[in-house]
DNA sequence: TTGAAAGCGGTACCAA
DNA sequence: TTGGTACCGCTTTCAA
């Protein structure tokens, strides 16, 4: 077999060099690289030891181009740290790649240019998934309108849009009554129902319970989702003197990370827990099983495999109605909230 | 000014439907587009409402084909999951949406298609992080072989590719060090040296500490890097005697979430902790801290904003020397290992 | 079974 | 200042 000559120009080799020293046409050596048609076995192999030789890869921007697709999806969320969000992602690129798409992540920081970077990442993609505390619903819509399939995550639907939840009221419900059957009664909520679809409804949930009880309005004191926010806005609250015996009773945080920066704050204000003060957060990250934390878990790794799966039926056509998925929770007692059955770490 | 006429075509406007609607060549309209030659006020402005009216975004495959270049790179690891690798792809993704390039991800899951998924992934971008324990050197190569920028992490370098890791021998060193004047002589290394390259350089720091001291090879038990591989191995040990006043006094563990799960198995044997044995693991997760556990803080974040740094010089033509930076780490004392300088939660 | 050629949606060079 | 047009690398008719 006579030596091939390498590509007279710079760069990775193409199709059309792989068709030269095949001695074929480049509808050929496309066949044999799709698999589809039917070629002349001593064509395919000739085709075939040039593609070895020239260590030719097809270039996905050409293919993608002519297929007019471009076998990948996204995730948009507002920040990765945290144990949520990276689980949410990992469950959901497991499940994107081996249903075959290359997946890109966008975060926004809350940036501003959040839109742009979205329309952007509009481009790239032949469907996305977003989470409900990135873009305005006028910004879903301006990337759905095109017919780009959307997933919304952790976000009441928008439009004809699927979503994809986890179950928040009914078990912030239960969570507040497990608090008021031990006798707590002045709780706080700490965190930001505006800042998160999810934790306004958990808020719902709770304020249910306590209405129910026939406790008033509850005291809300807004707040991130980090620990600084917790031991922040908790560490004021402690030194007001709103706290223990004289005050609030109990601290529902919107999250996890929040509570655990709560119940720093309350250690270094003297502040007993669960004696003076419960505490509980949500999402049960791994931190709060150390921290005798009592939360609410959520699957957060088929939460995202979920949305991959949702929008793979919207890619390949097999679903055309919008489908809701709520995804069940569970309520996980801790220490944190009173002295109940405790669970080793 | 006349209505323009809606493309004739299905799918998105193309820069050919807006030179019609504006009455110019395509030409004139990606000189608008671009922004950098010079264009006729009057021009100008027929092209951007032309563009407007017909909600054009420009493709950006056409856009890549034509620059050859994908304005986008990519990251691979072999799972998101723990915090560590969740934090250094944020912090990844940080650096290279603001140096305005779209960052893809691959997990690799320790998949056997892993070369295909990776070859696959080069495709995509103009450049790509792989971190140590995903491909083989081969496989490094072969990416790097086009021309392709690859940053490598958590993995001393292949060939002339720039490395980016955290200091690992010195600081294991100093952890074994500290275990040492605390009176511990019978140490088990828990974890795979084999599995991960930091993994291997802090087994040797480790080493030479016990070396120093005249304690001979230490046991060593190979483990994967979870919670529950850390159970399953602890909780062996524990059952055959190994463990305690009779046995080994100090497990080395290779990283933070097998050390929790030794924690559990220990607890479930009845093994003092630290007072029989002393536990130690590495990265300072978040949960350490509420564990207690003694471990040593990797700069996460940092690490991925570094390897995103380092590809944006290479991706510019910056820098052609290869680079090998090396971040500080930290050693974090807490009970696990005795009963020092507590730090509170 | 194979080849020629027309796209796919842009960029950029060369003339006008 | 603008237009014509040759690519970029691949897929896919349509003919031969």
């Amino acid at each position: 077999m006579p030596t091939r000559q390498r590509p007279d120009h710079p760069g990775p080799a193409t199709i059309r060099d792989v068709a030269t020293a095949a001695g074929v046409s480049i509808a050929t050596v496309s066949r044999v690289l799709r698999g589809r048609d039917v070629v002349a076995e001593t064509t395919r192999d000739r085709v075939l030891s040039a593609i070895e030789e020239l260590r030719f890869t097809p270039s996905r921007l050409g293919r993608s181009l002519a297929e007019r697709q471009h076998a990948a999806s996204g995730i948009v969320f507002p920040d990765l740290s945290g144990p949520y969000f990276a689980e949410v992602v990992l469950g959901y690129e497991e499940v994107a790649s081996e249903l075959g798409r290359s997946v890109l992540i966008l975060s926004t920081h809350g940036r501003r240019a959040a839109r742009e970077m979205v329309l952007d990442l509009a481009g790239r993609v032949d469907g996305m998934v977003i989470f409900g505390r990135t873009v305005s619903d006028e910004v879903v819509e301006e990337v759905a309108a095109p017919g780009l399939p959307v997933v919304m995550l952790a976000r009441p639907t928008i439009g004809a849009v699927d979503s994809v939840n986890a179950e928040n009221r009914a078990t912030a419900t239960a969570l507040t009554e497990h608090l008021l059957a031990d006798g707590r009664r002045r709780p706080v909520l700490v965190g930001s129902p505006e800042s998160s679809p999810d934790v306004a409804e958990r808020w719902d949930g709770m304020a249910a319970a306590l209405g129910a009880a026939g406790i008033g309005e509850p005291k809300r004191v807004p707040a991130g989702f980090s620990v600084e926010e917790g031991e922040r806005v908790v560490g004021e609250l402690a030194a007001a003197g709103e706290l223990g015996p004289d005050g609030h009773d109990t601290l529902l945080c919107a999250n996890d990370e929040l509570a655990l920066g709560a119940l720093s704050a309350l250690d270094r204000a003297g502040v007993d827990v669960p004696g003076d003060v419960a505490v509980t957060g949500w999402d049960d990250v791994m931190a709060a099983r150390y921290a005798g934390l009592t939360s609410v878990r959520q699957p957060m790794r088929e939460l995202g495999a979920t949305a991959a799966r949702a929008l793979d039926e919207r890619l390949r056509g097999d679903r055309s109605e919008p489908r809701h998925e709520v995804l069940p929770t569970q309520l996980v007692v801790r220490t944190s909230c009173g002295r109940h059955e405790e669970e080793t770490p």
